[in-house]
DNA sequence: GTGAATGTTAACATTGTGTTTCCTTTCGCG
DNA sequence: CGCGAAAGGAAACACAATGTTAACATTCAC
């Protein structure tokens, strides 16, 4: 019934940021394991098999590199992107982070929509296809979700952030039908304010610009991309 | 044979939300069980082994967390998702919920659409198993649920809100005749009236769209989907 | 700061579901 | 076989859910 929600793991000994990082992710939707060292990193990926892993460079005993090699030689682990999390003054160490197998490399202090933002990205680039890749193609309507745009019979299309994101996600499973909550917590997060309406009308929206036939109505339910 | 209803245990220490709470889930067909405090909360956790607990963060005494980490302490409790309840304003203190060992957080004030709807992504989560697959398959029908439709004979048909939650409930136990209380307790809720006749149209409208033989009458007593 | 683009709310129009009503048909039982 | 209760069926109604528009609030780039 729910989406397949992509899952994160963090890696961090101080509690603080562990904290504000997994609580960011958490109202975005996302599934946050964490881990407080490396130990408990390795064997935590080895049971979740997450899809990204954000692992702080400096840590007591064990520290990021080690960990990041030691995930790395893990099996089946090819698919999950790492990335470190590194403060500043640190840019020497980039480069140790790229041979022990990281992605891409987060600077501390965080902000959270930046972070956030970074972090689907990151997950974009998960060949695993849990996130849908750049472009997708239905019939004679595309979605590029690099650009933003939408292209009709090749005519193209802006659409804002949230009419994107919402098209997007009904788009990620056509013919199912998203209830209103799902349709909420996917593009809104977890603790909603806004009022029941606006759905509607984002939905109103993209059926303006992307043509009445995409987005059907299940009055009582939902809607759905066909 | 009833079916297996979710269980849920509420802890707070106000009666006015408590109750609020257990309405609004008792209307949904859950089985709710209430304590006022942690002691209350532990012992009836051990008795009834809840498949969710919903815990507010601020009681008098032994507080959330550490009802929380004792609850989680309790043999067999692993399939058990452990929610906080926290007023706006506790931001940190939602963190060290999830060090308690809690599954998610849930902000004062409640809605109830909202809360609902958590409640139920929240079960989900349950690794129990308890959750229905989104398509049943009978003979030449086939139910998708994600998509709301019935494919009989390879036609695809639309079902209205009320007629596919019926068709759902008596397909969910081939064979089995529900009484015309338990279709509108498992259809309806518990607290909503509507005349006799109701059920009968609904059915009248499924046999219309997915063929007669799909459910059968047994007069006096209910239906059943065969 | 300022203005444009986006997001949200509010108000009203519209649609279709859900429900009721009323009548007909079927079933169970003596 | 006839009677009454229960269910089938068709239509009408009420109302909640959604469509639509415009005003208002917010965000963001410059």
């Amino acid at each position: 019934m729910e989406r397949n929600v992509p899952s994160i793991m963090l890696v961090d000994d101080e509690a603080d940021i562990l904290e504000f990082l997994a609580y960011n992710l958490r109202k975005e939707g996302f599934s946050v394991h964490c881990a407080r060292n490396g130990e408990e990193a390795v064997a935590l990926a080895a049971t979740f098999r997450p899809d990204l892993i954000i692992l702080d460079v400096m840590m007591p005993g064990n520290d990021g590199y080690e960990t990041c090699r030691r995930i790395r030689s893990l099996p089946d682990m090819g698919r999950t992107v790492i990335a470190f999390l590194s403060a500043r003054g640190e840019d020497l160490s980039q480069i140790e982070g790229f041979e022990a197998g990281a992605d891409d490399y987060i600077r501390k202090p965080v902000r959270p929509r930046v972070f956030i933002s970074r972090v689907r990205a990151l997950l974009r680039r998960n060949p695993s296809g849990r996130e849908e890749p750049a472009r997708l193609v239905y019939g004679d309507l595309e979605i590029d979700r690099e650009r933003y745009i939408v292209i009709r019979n090749g005519i193209e299309t802006d659409l804002s952030r949230k009419e994107f994101e919402l098209l997007v996600l009904l788009a990620s499973k056509p013919g199912k039908v998203f209830t209103r909550d799902e349709i909420f917590t996917g593009v809104w997060g977890n603790d909603v304010v806004v009022g029941e309406r606006t759905i509607d009308v984002h939905i109103r929206k993209i059926r303006e610009k992307t043509g009445t036939g995409s987005i059907r109505t299940i009055k009582g339910v939902g809607y759905c991309f066909s």
